[in-house]
DNA sequence: AAATTGTTTGACCAAACGGTCAGGATCACG
DNA sequence: CGTGATCCTGACCGTTTGGTCAAACAATTT
């Protein structure tokens, strides 16, 4: 492709921008709502300049979204077998909502794709998230087993800490327009109510 | 408008069509991404004919969205203070579960316009939506203090109760690619865990 | 300074899009 | 049957969009 590796300064420099630009636009509008022309602008750049750099808006997009795989599933893949189960459990979830709020255009751009259908990561899902996944739910479903972790189902476990997690950046409008909070003051609520409710959960009695 | 109040048959019938086409599309490619040409023909008609019955793209998506709103906060709003606290947040879940696997299109539909800012709606949310759910997060403030249910932040309860049952059916793709299920089974033991969930965050003990 | 390589742009293009319009087909009803 | 209202369509239009291209400009190397 074009863009790993870049050469010089100025390669480095404008593929950044680019990406950036790109980001904050599909993020907002979504990839048909993005236009190639906002992106250019945004970045700094002519069209026909931006396309010297990605052969296609496709290529962005694309860019974007295999960039941000690896890193988003990271907090996962660092769940450890050693450690203790319900802090394991917990602290994934405060990582979770942490990039949530450090990173809410990746997750908008992840957000979009997956409601419509996925049509360009399908196979990403099917083959190595679906892989990470089950190794997870069985390591989770071991620590049931164990009696370290009161009884749940292990998948509904993970999905629904992602969709408590994400929903602070892909919701965000929402609910800010309900809780009218300054900055992002609401996510340490957050934070201790997910805590609450996932301890409260997990914990053995 | 051109919508309230069809009259003769034929109107029912179109205007239905062209709804439930426009739902299709509109929750499947976001509203950028879904065509006139698409509603049209996947609603049986040509595209001036479809533009006989409403006046524009925007036209179409308004009545969807307005349409909606309604019925989607219908389950918040019989939250009943008269009821017992566990069972009725508990009965809650379930129902928006339900609504989540009966009505995934209506909920993708409104994700994407609130991923996306909210741009046709922020009214609605800063408004109406606020007010119900500042009232109902009052209701479970007071039975809190009530001592009733375990004591939990009333707002980030309800958020959560939206991210988890919605992401059954925003994120259908990608639980349907890690859990590989039959039809919507996966809504059961969804539905099991959720009550698991909520009822050992908030029974009192 | 000349030559090579890398970067930027204005002008342009074909396709797709939302929307219009004049007129034709069809229906409901006296 | 006739006639007015409703319903439908092909042809068309202006704009936007993703993308191209030849040529100018800048940086680097020799």
């Amino acid at each position: 492709m074009n863009t790993h590796l870049p050469k010089t300064r100025i390669q480095r420099r404008n593929s950044q921008a680019i990406l950036n630009a790109a980001l904050d636009m599909f993020s907002a509008h979504g990839f048909r709502g993005a236009t190639l022309d906002q992106i250019a602008k945004a970045a700094g750049l002519s069209k026909p300049n931006l396309l010297y750099y990605f052969p296609s808006k496709e290529a962005i997009h694309a860019t974007l979204l295999s960039g941000l795989m690896d890193t988003w599933l990271d907090p996962l893949r660092r769940l450890d077998p050693n450690g203790n189960p319900v802090a394991e459990i917990v602290g994934y979830v405060r990582l979770k909502l942490e990039m949530a709020r450090a990173y809410p255009r990746e997750s908008r751009l992840f957000a979009n794709e997956i409601i419509h259908g996925a049509p360009r990561i399908h196979d990403e899902i099917v083959g190595p998230l679906k892989t990470l996944v089950d190794e997870k739910a069985e390591l989770i479903r071991n620590w049931v087993e164990a009696g370290r972790i009161a009884p749940v189902d292990p998948h509904h476990l993970i999905f629904s800490i992602w969709a408590t997690t994400q929903h602070y950046a892909d919701f965000d409008v929402q609910i800010r327009g309900i809780l009218n909070p300054e900055g992002s003051q609401h996510f340490d609520a957050a934070a201790e109510f997910l805590e609450t409710l996932y301890t409260r959960t997990l914990t053995p009695r």
